[in-house]
DNA sequence: GTCTTGTATTCCTTGACAGGTATATATCCA
DNA sequence: TGGATATATACCTGTCAAGGAATACAAGAC
């Protein structure tokens, strides 16, 4: 299980790099253009990032092309397999609803 | 799109709390022993969840019982879901593959 | 009423992190 | 070689969040 993985996806800039990088793969300067970062931030994101084992560098002269590794999400969603189940099913949305109503008459609800 | 979600599961704690709660509803106290955190630290925590919509709330008497609500983790999978398209074709195996091997005879990779 | 139990809140300290600026490093080009 | 481009790193600073301890608050038991 890999701690880097939440910490780096709980900041917006670096959910935003990753979907940029999903669409295509992008150097650092580009990159930081199309997030409104300065240079240095984005490098460092990017760091975290890989870091977390989210992207991959492929130097490319004197740029480095980042693209995203979606395989390494796989561990997200298999934290929230289990929630899933309960989604889909809607046992949460039939769970709220009993505490609405009471369960004997009489009963008040909250 | 709630920006108190993310934050929210980056704490280890705060998950282990929400893997607790989705097997069953759960008050402070004894939530606090499973996870092993003191009785003010586990409030705050179910207060970041709560903002976050990740868990709900039950008085029951002087006890307050939280339950998670699933429901919420699926703006999570949604965000998640693009990705998951790409990993599970494989194309980022395929495309790291691809990077293994040089284009053209004569070019190193790496 | 007082005591006890269960929970939330406050204050404090500490550490992590993001942004900004400047600088180091590396590669290309002339 | 020297300059230009692209990126990473170091340093500083302000902000925010987590843990710990003490306390406030609420509700039941006597």
């Amino acid at each position: 299980m890999n701690e880097l993985i939440w910490p780096a996806l709980a900041e917006p800039n670096r959910r935003r790099i990753l979907d940029v990088l999903r669409v295509q793969p992008c150097a650092v300067g580009e990159l930081a253009r199309y997030v409104g970062l300065g240079q240095p931030q984005t490098s460092k994101h990017l760091g975290v990032l890989r870091a977390a084992g989210l992207v991959s560098v492929h130097p490319d002269a004197q740029r480095r092309v980042y693209r995203s590794r979606p395989s390494a999400l796989a561990e997200i969603d298999s934290w929230l397999a289990p929630y899933r189940e309960l989604w889909t099913t809607s046992l949460d949305a039939l769970e709220m609803h009993l505490d609405q109503k009471p369960l004997l008459p009489g009963e008040e609800p909250k």
